[in-house]
RNA sequence: UGGGCUAUCGCCAAGCGGUAAGGCACAGGACUUUGACUCCUGCAUUCGCUGGUUCAAAUCCAGCUAGCCCAG
């Protein structure tokens, strides 16, 4: 007698897993509800009511759904592994000048990483998410993400980084339809989450102040330094440049009597270079730790579309491979803030051909 | 202290007798599984101070105070 297949729901608590799991289960899988805690300490739910991906009343949440779904639930601690991928990459890169992606990372290493692992010892063949994402087995033998079918809702920016034995063992339920049919399904399921809102923010920064997050876990305070001109005039003072981020223009404090912007950070000499809009936009960047889904690698040169961070529609482009590890990227018109620390990635029609980090 | 000029929201700045534009900055919200961007809303019962003239003044007059410029 053939056993069903068994499968791995990471559930956060929200509505998207919650419905996860329950199409699985619905598509003959084995399902087992896991909930990770990754960076929440047990006494810390107050904080918790926003809702999120990663956080809070999580665990009830999930406990609940996996109950009312009537699969086993179990909550497995990952925060050691959420600490060095996430949380120390985050800290590094703010202050060595650069803009990081938490979630890329969290997913890579953490979800499909840490996650991975232990539900394959566990005796699973695959982990789901409730990401709006589609997974496609190409005929080169490759896996490749495929956006979900819904463009307003579709996560896969955050998900290139996923390798192709991750890939191989992995499920997306969710990107098969849109986010109001999610909920709607949540609502016919009874499902007390059907409306909880959608998470957004830095899940380990409740408070949204991420530079103080970071000045409290090194215990080191940001230090001032100089706003300046890209000619070296000095404007005013800064906060540290863990508070900036290229394109950035509140906060800043300076009454120039138009919106400028940060258009460079320097961490040699701590200083933040501040320009004008049109001095953010740019045709071109340079891309490292380069990871390529539908193909093998890139040879020669190649034409797709370019999100350079997560809200970003896409600007078509031309890339060439510079090195293994690198791709220089030619926009056929200027995107604006391209900032190093963010992903770049690549597609092919609905298909991730591949991304990167920018480097600049 | 001879002459001239200027004093309006944190910054810049309209206003020229009829009951305080605008920009920047700032705050709040929307958007968002990152940071940003963008969008929306809010932001001087008051015009350096004190008197005066007017039905009515930030707008006219006088004095005072402060700053700037030119002479010394």
């Amino acid at each position: 007698m053939s056993r069903k297949e068994k499968v791995v729901v990471g559930m956060s608590g929200g509505v998207d897993s919650s419905v996860a799991a329950w199409l699985l289960k619905e598509q003959g899988y084995e399902v087992i509800g896991v909930t990770m805690q990754i960076w929440q300490d047990e006494e810390e739910e107050v904080l918790e009511e926003q809702g999120g991906c990663c956080g809070l009343s999580a665990v009830e949440d999930a406990r609940r759904t996996a109950q009312l779904l009537e699969i086993p639930h179990y909550v497995m601690n990952f925060k050691a592994d959420f600490k060095r991928s996430v949380m120390d990459y985050f800290t590094a890169e703010y202050l060595a000048g650069r803009t990081p992606n938490p979630c890329i990372a969290c997913n890579r290493y953490v979800k499909w990483e840490a996650l991975l692992r232990r539900s394959l010892e566990i005796g699973a063949g695959y982990i789901a998410t409730g990401h709006y994402a589609r997974i496609k087995h190409l005929e080169n033998g490759r896996f490749c993400l495929v956006r979900s079918v819904s463009a307003a809702k579709d996560q896969t920016y955050a998900l290139y980084n996923l390798t192709q034995d991750q890939l191989s063992h992995t499920l997306m339920p969710a990107g098969d339809y849109s986010k109001e049919e999610i909920r709607e399904m949540a609502g016919r399921l009874g499902l007390t989450v059907a409306d909880k809102p959608d998470s957004q923010e830095i899940c380990f920064v409740p408070d949204q102040d991420y530079a103080g997050f970071i000045e409290r876990t090194t215990g080191v305070p940001s230090r001032e330094g100089n706003f300046v001109q890209k000619d070296g005039t000095i404007l005013g003072r800064h906060k540290g440049i863990i508070h900036y981020t290229i394109g950035q223009r509140r906060g800043l404090g300076l009454p120039m009597g138009r919106r400028v912007v940060v258009t460079e950070i320097r961490p040699e000499t701590n200083e933040v270079v501040i320009g004008e809009q049109e001095d953010v936009w740019t045709d071109q960047l340079l891309a490292d730790k380069m990871n390529w889904m539908s193909v093998p690698k890139l040879k020669g040169e190649r034409e797709a579309l370019a999100k350079i961070r997560y809200n970003h529609a896409g600007t078509p482009c031309t890339l060439w491979k510079i090195s293994q590890d690198q791709v220089r990227v030619q926009f056929h018109e200027p995107v604006r803030a391209v900032t190093p620390g963010q992903a770049v990635v690549f597609y092919e029609d609905d298909c991730v051909l591949g991304g990167g980090t920018i480097l600049k």
